[in-house]
DNA sequence: CTGAAAGCGCTAACAA
DNA sequence: TTGTTAGCGCTTTCAG
């Protein structure tokens, strides 16, 4: 059990030998020349003693903290920065980092969020990650230029820092894709009312797949609403109701497609019979709880999260030049996590 | 903007003062007399040449790091570790520290946790949060107790140590009171199967309001399953089949009362008309989101980071001491969300 | 093969 | 009222 009061010194008296060899040998110095008995005698005097390495000295000295800094906005809110953080957090503990975490709101101000920052910088982390809930253009920082870091699930407004972000077109084009796979020539589509990059590349790439498909994507069904149930269950209501009604249902989210179910089930629509629907974020609890089972699209959090840190570390150990890959942003896949909600139209 | 490379020497040379009264005047250092003007000309200097102290050698120095660890189970899994966090992010902010996080795995070995523990007191944090997913008895890395330390949503199988936990009692009262305040008389309960304290006590409780209110607590009708959806599903339609049969229900949790909505729905009662329904852990995606509303019982996690987090820094800044308040843990109350699935039964 | 000593950036006696 | 200086625990150059 490490022990916080012995120090190098104490393993050197211990051992018999200068301070000097204690830290060759514990860090396994390369050029280090010592004997294998020295290195024995140090080793179990360390051993003995319960040392452990005081990194904050270690740090000074070296210039090197093996700490990560993450910002990271409204962790409580969502599930998504859970998977972000654990991403970061395992591919971190794998190379010997740790990672500082700080909460943010993404509605702060810029200056509260340079606070932010500034409190990780003097801690000297070694680098940042920032990670914001969902896809979107950010305003960064200024100091957060100062240290190699990397913004997750965001691209950068101005400036150039590396990005990594969801596959939306891929992720869009997978579910609709679904949806005609399995026979399906009336679709429709639930969107979202803001204007992040999703609402618009998820439409975009619906249209594009109905095109490809020959059918008419222009004149697709398309009904927007605020992304959660209660806008869902609306414009579902809305999109059920019209004569021509679809017999598939892409929704920008799973919280929409559980307004979704809501409406067709009361409008007598049964789900996947009269009605499949496909969703967007794979949220365990709704997704897999929902009857029948949601087939959806996955957001690569965990990956994001894994990918920046990684990347990262290259950077800061000088293995990547973070500049080189700047911009664009790098885009990770966004899996079609299939289950029970589409089948074949009735004919 | 926080410049890395400049330090004290640099703000003492521009100011033309020594690093002393650099280090005097902005530390605020009580005992230190320094003339207004000098104050001035510091803090100029170190405004304009951007000087941001650097805490790890503040930190060697003063043996004082700033920053709690913050090991957490199963982050990614459950929307509770992100309240825990946000509590404890806060608090600490709020009084200058930060939070160092490890994720864990709650079925991870002792080894491996002792691990995370042994990464933490590496870096020298001035303490520990130990936080569990869910309320039950925890077997504690023994190298914990080498710092001030509370832990958090759990109590610790041996040994004692600050621990802060959620009123399982009295919010299982509450849930109970509810439907006994709405007038109903045959209530059942839907409990868990996992031996944890939630599910002795609140059987207990709900037993014991039973008995209070003059109705025979023993004789309820408990049904148990494993505490998810489908659990509760089947619990549910076990229950709602009885001839006498209940008219209001009482779920282990959220996500059991999801099922339990189904069932009804599919036997055809339905929710608050024919059945009642208040749950526990208040899972906003659920509880608000279901039809009707769910009224249940929040679980304080971001009260509980909050606690422990304030408590740690007052330990740790000697104005507490934990060893007094070790035993017994600290309980918070889980109050009662109304919202629209409770209502007086049908006569 | 091993050790002495300088110094990372800061705080806090102690001296002036 | 201000400055000198000795460390905090470690790594690393340089000399044996």
């Amino acid at each position: 059990m490490s022990n916080r009061n012995i120090g190098i010194k104490d393993v050197a008296v211990a051992a018999g030998v200068s301070v000097t060899t204690v830290s060759h040998v514990l860090n396994d110095v390369a050029y280090a020349r010592v004997s294998p008995e020295t290195r024995d005698k140090v080793r179990t005097a360390a051993e003995e003693l319960g040392y452990g390495p005081n990194r904050l000295a270690q740090a000074l000295r070296t210039q090197r903290t093996g700490m990560l800094g993450l910002v990271s906005e409204d962790i409580a809110t969502t599930p998504h920065a859970g998977r972000i953080i654990l991403g970061a957090d395992e591919a971190a503990k794998a190379r010997g980092y740790n990672l500082m975490i700080i909460n943010t709101s993404g509605s702060a101000s810029l200056e509260s969020r340079q606070a932010d920052v500034g409190a990780l910088l003097e801690r000297r982390v070694d680098g940042i990650l920032y990670a914001t809930m969902y896809h979107r253009a950010v305003e960064l920082p200024a100091n957060l230029a100062t240290v190699p870091s990397v913004l997750v699930d965001s691209v950068p407004t101005g400036g150039n820092i590396t990005a990594v972000i969801p596959d939306e077109e891929g992720g869009a084009r997978a579910a609709v894709g679904a949806l005609l796979e399995a026979g399906h020539i009336r679709i429709g589509f639930l969107n979202n009312t803001d204007d992040v990059p999703a609402t618009r590349q998820r439409l975009q790439a619906f249209r594009d797949m109905l095109d490809e498909a020959g059918l008419d994507g222009g004149a697709a069904p398309v009904e927007s609403a605020v992304s959660e149930v209660h806008g869902g269950y609306e414009a579902a209501w809305r999109m059920l109701s019209r004569e021509d009604r679809p017999t598939g249902l892409f929704c920008y989210n799973d919280r929409m497609a559980m307004g979704a179910y809501r409406a067709a089930s009361e409008l007598g629509l049964s789900i996947p019979g009269d009605l499949s629907v496909v969703g967007f974020d794979d949220q365990e609890l709704i997704a897999a709880n929902f009857n029948p089972g949601l087939t959806t699209v996955a957001l690569p959090h965990y990956e994001m999260g894994a990918w920046a840190t990684d990347h990262l570390i290259d950077a800061i150990e000088g293995k990547t030049d973070l500049a080189l890959m700047a911009l664009p942003p790098t885009i990770l896949g966004c899996p079609l996590v299939r289950r029970d909600s589409v089948v074949a139209p009735r004919r």
